[in-house]
DNA sequence: CGCCGAATTGAAGCCAATCAAAGGGAGTGG
DNA sequence: CCACTCCCTTTGATTGGCTTCAATTCGGCG
């Protein structure tokens, strides 16, 4: 993260705020950035770039999922985020990676120069909103994530499917290829208590589970259980 | 934050990117700021404004302390930053203040537009770099406290004095006008916590405490036991 | 079928929250 | 000047939630 959103500090030097918020992965915008470069294919548990690596590149999911993470001193593992088809990721302040990224599944992802993707979203308003919405969730997800540090493992589990749920998908049930302990290190809980919250609201009937497919029963519920971390259906 | 693109050099689409990094809160720039407008004075827990409040008003601290505040719905209160001498706030994305702008210590403020703080911006370089630093700051800030909420007590302890030390002094001296519960509310713990875990550091010879005063013995050893979360000296 | 990694479940320990009480320090009023 | 009060801090005792260690089950794949 610290990717533009935290950083950039207005919609284009002289646009309208806030800019419209078609979160614009439709097709179009989604297979323009495609045939930006080569869409090369990573196999699960492939890395696409190291912590540290040089690279004046961003990256876009075509299919699939990246996880990008940091790994401290101490070996202990940080999540800092999943990044779905049609989401970009790489986009960072300094010259090189602050973390490294890894496909979850097998994942195609295009690679473009920053140049590139400045010139693409100058001539395509679309892709520019598209760039625009990914900056302004960057910026709300890490405003959320300075919160749920505070909150207890099922708001945390709540937030992470509502997260995903209208990221992913209009329907209620989410794919969720990553592992326990991937969605423990993002959120801050070991995989054995993610496991346990899993079970303890299939308890309670706010989801079911079937393999890596969750469906959520009660949004509703979840979202007052979440506490209000979320800010709204974005 | 986000909306001062018009002035500032942006690194978005067309900008250089990094920008240049002087933190230019010199006294010239400060006093500059300062001339921009009335100097309010503000009594330990005045409010400068309240969430929600309307106003495309920013802020900067002349002297003294201001923290800003978000309570959520059930009563729980986070801290979201303290702001000392020379630092800005109340720059938001929306139109509405998103926290509450509350004096920590006596305190003097400058209060402008954003159009005025653009105009500044954009005839003095100095300002512009101060404002650009700010964000920065922010950013890495934000990122802090994404990591921060899996520490220990300790770690965020020792990270919190030390983020105070790099910004508030050359010397090993800070000064810490808030609560026990500010700095709770501000971490994550519980004000006993807070207290517990300053006595455990007297106890190990990390550092005394005398009245608001709080003397790092040894900051090497606190940088070690912040497990890394510090980002350099800033 | 058998293997291996991930998920689940169980039991114990630890850290921080909570509840509770005692100890300063600053300001006020007598 | 002293006593009193109020608020914050500190310390103690208990509780609760998450982690850790450990064992079992599940699911995919050769």
């Amino acid at each position: 993260m610290l990717q533009y959103g935290h950083v950039l500090p207005a919609p284009g030097p002289h646009g309208t705020w806030p800019p419209a918020l078609a979160w614009g992965t439709g097709d179009l915008t989604l297979a323009r950035i495609a045939s930006l470069g080569r869409v090369d294919h990573f196999s699960p548990g492939a890395t696409l770039y190291a912590e540290g690596d040089v690279g004046d590149f961003v990256y876009c999911v075509v299919a699939g999922m990246v996880r990008t993470i940091n790994v401290s001193r101490d070996g202990n593992r940080v999540v800092r985020g999943f990044h779905l088809s049609g989401e970009f990721f790489g986009m960072e302040r300094a010259q090189r990676h602050a973390s490294s990224a890894e496909a979850v599944s097998d994942t195609r992802a295009v690679r473009c120069s920053r140049s590139q993707l400045d010139a693409l979203a100058a001539s395509d308003s679309q892709i520019a909103n598209a760039l625009w919405s990914w900056l302004l969730r960057m910026a709300e997800r890490a405003e959320d994530l300075s919160v749920i540090g505070r909150a207890s493992a099922a708001q945390k589990l709540a937030y992470f499917l509502l997260d995903f749920m209208g990221r992913v998908s209009t329907t209620r049930s989410i794919d969720l290829p990553m592992s326990r302990t991937d969605i423990g290190d993002y959120l801050g809980l070991s995989s054995e208590t993610v496991s346990r919250t899993f079970t303890t609201l299939r308890r309670d009937g706010l989801i079911t589970t079937q393999g890596r497919y969750v469906t959520l029963l009660n949004p509703g519920a979840l979202q007052r259980m979440s506490g209000g971390l979320m800010r709204g259906p974005s």
